[in-house]
DNA sequence: CGCTGTTGCGCAAGCGTTTGCGTTCATATT
DNA sequence: AATATGAACGCAAACGCTTGCGCAACAGCG
């Protein structure tokens, strides 16, 4: 059917093994010879069977990226541009969407990747037998999300940093009662739910603010889990007039729930968010800004740098990205009420 | 390294063909040999190699989806919901991310899926040479946009019922000025903005209203190209009092000029989308909302009939998904300003 | 002019599967 | 009892590459 090495060599009046080398650019080939070669390639349409030359040589230039969500905003973004530079660089990329905890598990048993992929990216967070798992694949390993682990690299924020400027904003505007919008860390074993709520709980001691679990409430990091999770904090006896959502989405749906309640922001709550999502401009949203694509791509980077040089030690402990606050005009001093 | 499929032949004690068979399930083997290879691959922890064994069967069990912009919501939802009904059937996608000129082309020259997978899904619409290269793999393809193509079975909406329904809408509430923010069809040959602008022009002329060229400007499919498109719309001598964003991103980045100009919505100018992006809720747009998961989905499945049963002809024409309007916060009445 | 290096290329052995065909052996058929 | 019929399994040939090694041919060296 389609055009084999071998087709290519006759009709090029050379042996398999000068297409091979000439092809990949290897020594051993005189110019002449190689340009020839490329010609008739080119003629016949030959790309190298993908399966039998990694079957042969063992490299497969191909990446596997693992990924909670695909459709969430975040992890599309890192996605994007992760792909992008791993296939500037030759690579392809396969795709695991590991949403749910069945398709999880499925994967980490099977390990579809083994023997097919070079590298993994995970943009999910392995439990200490998943990461086992993966690096029983002795390939190159990264993340951009939650801690350091061994074996990993991982490129990230700093979220303590991040959330601490958010709820010091808040602070310093006058807000004395805050909630706040988490994400369970849940099965996931994902660290950034827990590192924020610390961070958000450092900066209530720091200005003396009593801490009320009541001001607590689980957003999913989904629209939805943020409406329904400012609703719950509305509910309560003594409602915050400021609240810190742990993402963009969840801050998004806490304005829903605000909106539906008639509740006017920021004049009588502000809402703060996390990651400066796409939109977030579009609802005037206050959040953290963070490099979500830069960070993506410089995971890859890091990654294609440990295949070209397989004797390079992976970074040390985590690259850390800027972030920033993004003041816009959902944050305001809360509305002076009488005596606190 | 990791066990071969000789290694388990070994402790098995039977050939390496059985252990084949037996793995697979084909036929040929005893119920007793059987079970008794899959626990020794279990505890060895053995999985086939994929390059050995698509170059020997010639099957990869692998998609290519072909995705412009993989970090977009619409692609990006698309994209999941493919992806999971692949990996429960047990293949694997390889992600190519074609959303500039330069990748596109490449992927096209070199096409890389060559030989790798037993399929291909599209996102975006392939020209007449595209379309014959992807032809020329051999593989049953589909795509989810655009028109219908010879060769591809496509699951799509009625782009002009939609367009219909929601100018026809702004039409009904009594606006004649009604601008629309479209995506230029560019090099993507892309015809879903033709197909909506046509339906446009229609409804306009259904209604007997003079159609304007100054209504009309290009928003790029993303939010700052809705936000300039919408600038535009506002310096023209007879602003409109009501837009029509071929998409809820456009449409909100219209919503972000309005704000900028202190224009309200809907007092001032009426809004509406096409999608139901996941946000358009939280923003009150109103839209016309299509299934975008579904069609993913169903993509993947008619896709995967046609690999169980090579002889199935793929469907005729396009699958047609079902839309509808859903009415929001951002469409009113024109104000009523003196004598038109 | 012999010797050592170097360059350019071909040979052939893998890489780890799948699969058509052949063999063996037990069972059914006449 | 002899023969046909399957079922269960092994053999070995692909599948299409890569790569270590061998072998010419040729250049440079003293």
């Amino acid at each position: 059917m389609t055009a084999s090495i071998n087709d290519v060599a006759r009709a090029a009046g050379v042996s398999a093994s000068t297409v091979s080398r000439a092809l990949r650019g290897r020594p051993g080939v005189s110019d002449e010879v190689r340009s020839q070669i490329a010609a008739v390639a080119a003629q016949l349409g030959y790309t190298a069977s993908r399966s039998a030359s990694s079957l042969a040589s063992g490299r497969t230039y191909t990446i596997g990226v693992l990924v909670p969500y695909v459709g969430r905003w975040f992890f599309g973004t890192v996605l994007d541009a992760a792909e992008k530079v791993f296939s500037a660089a030759g690579y392809d990329v396969l795709l695991y969407n590991l949403g749910s905890a069945e398709t999880r598990k499925r994967f980490f048993t099977r390990l579809p990747v083994r023997k097919r992929v070079d590298a993994v990216l995970s943009l999910l967070i392995p439990d200490d037998a998943e990461s086992a798992a993966l690096r029983s694949l002795g390939v190159p390993l990264a993340t951009t999300v939650g801690g350091t682990r061994p074996g990993f690299t991982v490129v990230g924020i700093d979220d303590r940093a991040g959330t601490e400027s958010a709820v010091r904003h808040l602070v310093n505007l006058g807000h004395r009662r805050i909630g706040m919008i988490s994400g369970a860390s849940g099965p996931l074993h994902w660290t950034t739910p827990i590192e924020r709520r610390n961070a958000y709980l450092d900066v209530l001691a720091d200005a003396g603010i009593e801490h009320d679990p009541a001001l607590e409430a689980d957003g999913d990091y989904t629209v939805e889990g943020g409406e329904r999770a400012m609703t719950e904090l509305l509910a309560a006896s003594r409602p915050p007039t400021a609240v810190f959502a742990q993402s963009d989405e969840m801050a998004m749906g806490a304005l829903r729930a605000l909106r539906r309640h008639r509740l006017k922001v920021p004049e009588d709550v502000s809402v703060v968010g996390f990651d400066d999502h796409e939109l977030a401009d579009v609802v005037g949203l206050t959040t953290v800004a963070q490099p979500v694509a830069e960070q993506g791509a410089e995971a890859a980077r890091l990654l294609l740098r440990q295949l070209d040089d397989p004797d390079a030690a992976p970074p040390a402990g985590q690259v850390q990205m800027p972030i920033r606050l993004v003041l816009r005009e959902t944050t305001a001093p809360p509305r002076p009420r009488g005596p606190q």
